[in-house]
DNA sequence: TTTATATATCGCAATATAACGATATATTAA
DNA sequence: TTAATATATCGTTATATTGCGATATATAAA
């Protein structure tokens, strides 16, 4: 049930359901999520750990920065599931689709404190 | 996104889920929902109109009483994905286990106020 | 070493959620 | 009609969540 419970908590929150749309698009960097969704930089990472933490996200060091994708699903079986679900759904959601068609010009050179 | 978002903070809260996980195995009225988790008739009751207001769960009045009932899942593909997913996810859970177990302990006629 | 950068964590304020008792509503029985 | 019962809603309090700025940590460059 606990692990359940995180699944469905973490994706209760609009603006992590939007990092996940985006991540399943590219890997993303804490500064590059930080300037599509517009909020300060510790409400990015707070909803990153959030994410990490119910098995639907993962990240991997590159010096500074700290990159992440989408999981593999092999932590949490509601995840897997979720994360199956969320390839296609929310697609069509008008601002998904704005997060999505601007990631093009989110590139951390360019964003992160240069 | 509205909608997805209702039907995951609907399940993100175990007494959800547990009746959830009861009313799969049987049409149960809101005395005996409060009579199985032990809260107040007042909790119950709004725990029901959160899963019915994200589609999970439909209610049909039967005299004084309201029962409940697992939706079809024709109101929102979120919720009939996940209705689908419920059918068999949190079954090794102890205590939804507990909780069916007692199910049939749990009849109307000799807990609503009799 | 010192400096700069990217991220994580802490502490607080604002908001949302949960649980309860009390009350209102609706239905049935008398 | 009145009385009783099952449920829904209201109002309050307690708890959880969210977002932010400030700070701490870690890495890289100078």
């Amino acid at each position: 049930m606990k692990f359940f419970l995180k699944v469905m908590k973490a994706l209760s929150d609009p603006g992590r359901v939007k990092i996940m749309k985006m991540i399943q698009n590219r890997v993303m960097c804490v500064c590059e999520i930080q300037a599509a969704l517009q909020v300060a930089q510790s409400t990015a990472s707070k909803h990153l750990q959030i994410l990490e933490d119910a098995g639907l996200i993962v990240s991997r060091k590159d010096g500074l920065w700290v990159n992440y994708m989408v999981a593999d699903g092999s932590q949490s079986p509601y995840a897997a599931s979720m994360i199956g679900n969320l390839r296609h759904w929310m697609d069509n959601d008008p601002e998904v689709q704005l997060l999505v068609d601007a990631l093009p010009n989110i590139r951390r050179e360019t964003i992160c404190g240069r």
